[in-house]
DNA sequence: GCGACAG
DNA sequence: ATCTTGTCGC
């Protein structure tokens, strides 16, 4: 397996190779350019027993175009540094279902930020060859060269390669993000971006920042957490 | 042996 | 990730 993510990381471009202009994204609904927009989809995962529930949300603006969830069974239990091969197979389902075409995906989990440079949203990225970013809500490795503790919303951070990654030391491999925090007692933690495929590691920090709406995450990781939890109610 | 680790 | 009530502070 540790080989296969050698060659996803191969295979994976952490520069940006967009079809869109990232500065369009956001979460307003312009009437004169709703058609333009870019479409970002968010997934994420519920579980239930052995079985995972996969939901993909995608929204163009602040509207949501589409959504479509797929449960699975599960047969790889969760390791540190594989977690794409436990949930990517269900995640491939629910894409399968969809029928728009995203012109970026936010996964729930890391892209770069991992041993050999190809976490979730890098493998996947690579496998749907669609522009990907991850983030995560805690760090798998790396490091970062600033306290993280109570700092104000905006606030970012590079995570640099360190001896357990595999790349050159110092290599900026992603961003811490503090997307928000109370004013008073802030004990927030911030979320960890990173690139999938395709994007840069400053554009995937700008994109999430920009998909961000007063709440930790960003809006279609956060509508597609919610939808996965409605689905998996329904499913039992 | 020790440390340390997405979801 | 998941199991879970009330509760403190925006």
């Amino acid at each position: 397996m540790e080989a296969l993510q050698r060659r996803v990381a191969d295979a994976a471009r952490f520069a940006d190779d967009l079809e869109f202009d990232p500065a369009a994204v956001s979460l307003a609904d312009d009437a004169t350019l709703a058609g333009d927009r870019p479409v970002v989809a968010g997934v994420d995962q519920a579980f239930l027993d052995d079985r995972a529930v996969s939901a993909v949300v995608c929204l163009r603006g602040g509207t949501v175009v589409e959504r479509v969830h797929a449960v699975t069974d599960l047969s790889v239990p969760y390791v540190p540094g594989l977690l794409s091969f436990r949930e990517g197979g269900p995640i491939l389902a629910a894409f399968e279902r969809l029928e728009a075409t995203p012109d970026v995906v936010l996964f729930d989990g890391s892209g770069r930020i991992h041993y050999r440079q190809a976490g979730l949203a890098t493998h996947l990225g690579v496998v749907l060859d669609v522009p990907s970013v991850g983030v995560a809500k805690n760090l798998l490795c790396g490091r970062i060269e600033a306290d993280v503790d109570g700092r104000p919303a905006g606030w970012r951070a590079p995570v640099v390669a360190d001896a357990d990654l595999d790349a050159p030391d110092g290599t900026v491999v992603g961003y811490a993000y503090q997307s928000r925090q109370y004013d008073s007692n802030p004990v927030i933690n911030p979320l960890y971006v990173s690139p999938g495929h395709r994007v840069s590691a400053g554009t995937a920090v700008d994109l999430v920042a920009a998909l961000c709406d007063g709440y930790k995450l960003p809006e279609p990781t956060r509508l597609a957490d919610a939808y996965a939890e409605e689905c998996k109610a329904e499913h039992g």
